[in-house]
RNA sequence: GCUCUAUAGCGC
């Protein structure tokens, strides 16, 4: 089943849905019938090639063949209704699952909160994060690198930069993805001198930016007349290793 | 305990 499994995958990770259907029919008629896994595989195909109405049918027949999807199944389904920007309907997915004895986990929220986030629905997606604590369903930095996402995006960049401490209080760390995405959208915002300020922190943390990224910086940072910063940017450059100008 | 699900940018 393992093998088969794995192979099933592989199908389904090269898009070739209908050859891994084809295997599940000869599981079926061997010693080795097709188990919740296999049919994960195949949905998490499905929801890649963004087919979401044959995920949900496919969801159905799953259960018609005497298995009954778990929370790796709805996982799968809620992230692709995301993914498809289809957040109503994942919604209600969220909300049916716990009735089918699948309770959403972190990954579920993480796959929702990062879906609004895209969406610019930064309030649904704290209102998530609450819940999540109340649940004592904790986020992890995955959950809170998608919420910061969303700040961003809005425009919301002070609550971003704040939204650092809210992580620590909770325990998480902040990694190179919760930096960078902070880093970026303060560039684009043309809030170089906070830029800057990131950057410092991100290379004692030792989660420097690429050399192309600082040298675009130091680019920005002299045309808009920022010398002073541009300087003090080259000499943290000069003390990350793979960094020349 | 081995096979399935979530986040930034970059490269291929």
């Amino acid at each position: 089943i393992i093998i088969f499994n794995a192979l099933i995958d592989m199908l389904c990770t090269l898009e070739r849905i209908d050859d891994a259907l084809k295997m599940i029919e000869e599981m079926k008629a061997s010693k080795c019938p097709p188990d919740v896994v296999t049919y994960n595989s195949v949905l998490t195909g499905l929801c890649r090639l963004k087919q979401m109405a044959e995920a949900s049918e496919f969801i159905k027949i799953m259960s018609a063949n005497g298995c009954n999807p778990n929370v790796v199944t709805y996982n799968i389904f809620v992230d692709g209704l995301c993914k498809a920007e289809n957040l109503d309907d994942a919604m209600v997915v969220f909300q049916d699952m716990a009735q089918n004895g699948c309770h959403p986990d972190v990954k579920t929220y993480t796959s929702l909160i990062d879906g609004l986030s895209d969406a610019r629905r930064v309030d649904d997606a704290k209102s998530l994060l609450q819940e999540m604590a109340q649940r004592s369903c904790y986020p992890n930095i995955i959950t809170y690198n998608s919420f910061l996402k969303g700040l961003c995006k809005v425009g919301k960049l002070d609550e971003a930069e704040g939204f650092f401490e809210v992580i620590t209080s909770n325990k998480c760390h902040p990694d190179a993805v919760s930096y960078n995405t902070l880093f970026l959208a303060l560039c684009e915002n043309e809030r170089y001198s906070a830029a800057v300020d990131v950057c410092e922190r991100m290379v004692e943390k030792g989660f420097a930016p690429r050399a192309l990224t600082f040298r675009d910086l130091v680019d920005k940072l002299c045309k808009v007349g920022k010398l002073d910063e541009a300087q003090k940017l080259l000499a943290l450059g000069a003390r990350v290793p793979n960094v020349e100008f």
